[in-house]
RNA sequence: GAGGUUGUAGCUCAGCUGGUUAGAGCGUCGGAUUGUGGUUCCGAAGGCCGCGGGUUCGAACCCCGUCUUCCUCCCCA
C-alpha cells in the first residue's frame, strides 16, 4: 500500500530552479556581511529547552516546536502534573530539547559560552533555518531561514550606520526598485508614553500605534479606548499621527512633542547620529524614514529599532532589528551591548519572483550535453566532457543508449545549450556534430580539433 | 489560540435538485518518426472524490467529527 507523500504544513520543497534563486539571496547577503568584517557562526537546529522558554514571552513559548523525550527517558513524565492540570510543568517534563525559535538567543547563548574565545566587539552573522509553529500564512511558514546579523560588545551607534549600509548593499545588489529602512528608538516610545503619562502602559501604547499604517488613525483610537486609554492621553498622543516630512522635520517636530522627556530627547539625538552619518555617505537605494509607529519586538529592543519595507509590493516587512542593551545578562554576563539585523529570506524571494528580479540565466542549463549512442562512443564523449569541465563549463554525457527522441527531450527539458553527435557515422568520418539547441543549427567539426574550434 | 474558508487524476479545475460505469485541459508515457527536441496528429496509463463515522433504497454532493488549504485576528520574518 502506497501513503499519498505529504509534507508537515508550513514547509515546503524546494525545486531545483527555487535552490538556484534562493542561494542567490543567501549569498549575496552573507557576501555583504563578510565584506564589512562580519565572521560567520553556525548553532545547532535544536537547543535545551531552559535555553529558549520564557525568552520570547508567553506568545512565542506556545510557539516553540518542542522535542519529545525518547526511549525511557519518557519515564520521567510528571504525571502529577498532568493530574494537577499543570500542563506548562508536564510537557517540560516530557521534553528536554526544543528547535530554535530565532538566531538571536541561541546567539546570546553562544557569546556567553565562548567568551574567552571571542574578541569584542564581535560581529558575526548566521544564515540557518529556525521553526515556529505558528499558522501558516502568506509569507508565513513553520519552518524558515533567518539571516542574522549582529555586533555585540560595543555602544558604538556606528554600529547601527553600519547594519543600515549593509541592508542598503544587500538590497540594492538584489535590485529592488526601492525600499525604505524605517527607523525608531525604544527611547523615543518611552518618551511618549511618559509625555502622555502612559509609563506603565507602554507596550500596549505602542502595539496600538503600530497599527497605524495597517488600521488607519480611527482604528488606532479605537484600540486605544478598548484597552482602557482615556480620552485626554488620547487626543495628547493625536499630533504624533499628522508627523510628515523629511528625517529632520520629524526630529525638530518632536523634539518639542518630547521635550519634557529626558529619555525621549535621548532616543531623538540617537536618531539624529545615525541619520547625520548618511549626509557625506549616502545610501544606494535606500530611503531612511523617522517612523515613531514602528515597535517590533519591543521586548528586547532598548535603542535603535529597524524595519525595512519593499516598494511596489504589498508585504510585511522583509528585514528587522535593533538594539538590545544586556543581551546576554539572561545567562549570565551582564553589561554586552548588542545591535543586530535579520533579513526574511522567504520574503525577499517572494518580492523578487512577483517583480521578475531573479535574472534569466540563472536558471540556464548544461552547456554542452553528449549524446550516447554506444558504449564506446561514450567513453570517448566522456573524456571529452572532462576537458570541457575544466573549462569551466557544464558538460554532462547522456548515461543511456536510449532513443534520440529521449535525449534529445531531455536536453530541451534541461535547458541544454548544445548538444553533440559522436556517433558510428560520425566516428568513421572522425567528425562530431555539434547542435545549437535554440535555434536548431547543427555544425560540423573534426573529432580531434571541436574542443577549441568550439565557441560555445 | 479564536473566527471564516478549501479539499475531485501529477497540476489547474468541471461535476445540475442526492440517481447508472466521475469528466476536461495541461502534464506524463507510447506511437506516427529504427540518427534529431520544442509544433502537429493518434493512443494509453493515471481517481478509497482528504480521512473516519452517520442519514438514505442510493452520497463526490446532505449531517457530525477530524486533518488539510487559504484568509482575518493574535503574533511575527
Amino acid at each position: 500500500m502506497s501513503q499519498k507523500p505529504a509534507i508537515p504544513k508550513g514547509t515546503r520543497d524546494f525545486l531545483p530552479n527555487d535552490v538556484l534563486k534562493r542561494k542567490l539571496i543567501f549569498s549575496t547577503i552573507s557576501d555583504a556581511f563578510h565584506r564589512f568584517g562580519y565572521q560567520p557562526i553556525e548553532t545547532p537546529s535544536f537547543e535545551l529547552s531552559t535555553t529558549l522558554m520564557g525568552k520570547y514571552g508567553d506568545e512565542g513559548d506556545r510557539l516553540i516546536f518542542r522535542i519529545l523525550n525518547s526511549g525511557e527517558k519518557v519515564r520521567k513524565a510528571d504525571l502529577e502534573a498532568l493530574a494537577s492540570d499543570n500542563l506548562p510543568r508536564f510537557a517540560n517534563s516530557l521534553s528536554e530539547k526544543a528547535l530554535r525559535y530565532d538566531l538571536t538567543v541561541p546567539f546570546a547563548r553562544f557569546v556567553v559560552q565562548h567568551q574567552n574565545e571571542l574578541s569584542f566587539p564581535f560581529k558575526r552573522y548566521q544564515i540557518q533555518p529556525v521553526w515556529r509553529a505558528d499558522r501558516p500564512q502568506h509569507g508565513r511558514y513553520q519552518e524558515f531561514y533567518q539571516c542574522d546579523g549582529d555586533v555585540v560588545g560595543s555602544d558604538s551607534l556606528r554600529n547601527e550606520v553600519e547594519l543600515i549600509q549593509v541592508i542598503d548593499q544587500v538590497l540594492s545588489t538584489l535590485n529592488l526598485p526601492g525600499f525604505t529602512i524605517k527607523l525608531n528608538n525604544r527611547k523615543v516610545l518611552s518618551g511618549i508614553a511618559e509625555v502622555c503619562n502612559a509609563s506603565d502602559q507602554l507596550i500596549q501604547l505602542t502595539v496600538a500605534l503600530d497599527k497605524l499604517d495597517k488600521i488607519g488613525e480611527d482604528g488606532v483610537i479605537n484600540e486605544l479606548m478598548d484597552k482602557g486609554f482615556d480620552s485626554s492621553l488620547v487626543d495628547s498622543i493625536k499630533p504624533l499621527f499628522q508627523l510628515k516630512g523629511s528625517f529632520e522635520e520629524r526630529i525638530s517636530f518632536l523634539s518639542t512633542f518630547l521635550s519634557q522627556s529626558e529619555i525621549g530627547m535621548k532616543g531623538l539625538e540617537e536618531l539624529g547620529y545615525i541619520h547625520s552619518k548618511f549626509k557625506d555617505n549616502p545610501l544606494k537605494k535606500g530611503q531612511l524614514e523617522l517612523d515613531v509607529t514602528l515597535a517590533r519586538g519591543l521586548n528586547y529592543y532598548t535603542g535603535a529599532i529597524i524595519e525595512v519595507k519593499a516598494h511596489e509590493v504589498e508585504m510585511g516587512s522583509i528585514c528587522g532589528g535593533g538594539r538590545y542593551d544586556d543581551l546576554t545578562g539572561l545567562f549570565g554576563v551582564k553589561g554586552l551591548s548588542g545591535v543586530g539585523i535579520s533579513f526574511g529570506a522567504d520574503r525577499i524571494y517572494d518580492i523578487m519572483e512577483t517583480l521578475g528580479l531573479f535574472p534569466a540565466d540563472l536558471s540556464s542549463g548544461p552547456d554542452v550535453l553528449f549524446l550516447n549512442f554506444s558504449e564506446e562512443e561514450a567513453d570517448q564523449c566522456a573524456i571529452w566532457a572532462n576537458a570541457v569541465r575544466d573549462l569551466g563549463k557544464i558538460a554532462e554525457v547522456y548515461p543511456s543508449q536510449a532513443k534520440l527522441q529521449k535525449q534529445l527531450k531531455y536536453a530541451n527539458d534541461k535547458g541544454v545549450k548544445w548538444v553533440l553527435f559522436y556517433g558510428e557515422e560520425e566516428r568513421q568520418k572522425g567528425m562530431v556534430i555539434l547542435k545549437q539547441m535554440e535555434s536548431g543549427e547543427q555544425y560540423a567539426y573534426s573529432a580531434s580539433a571541436w574542443l577549441s574550434s568550439w565557441e560555445g
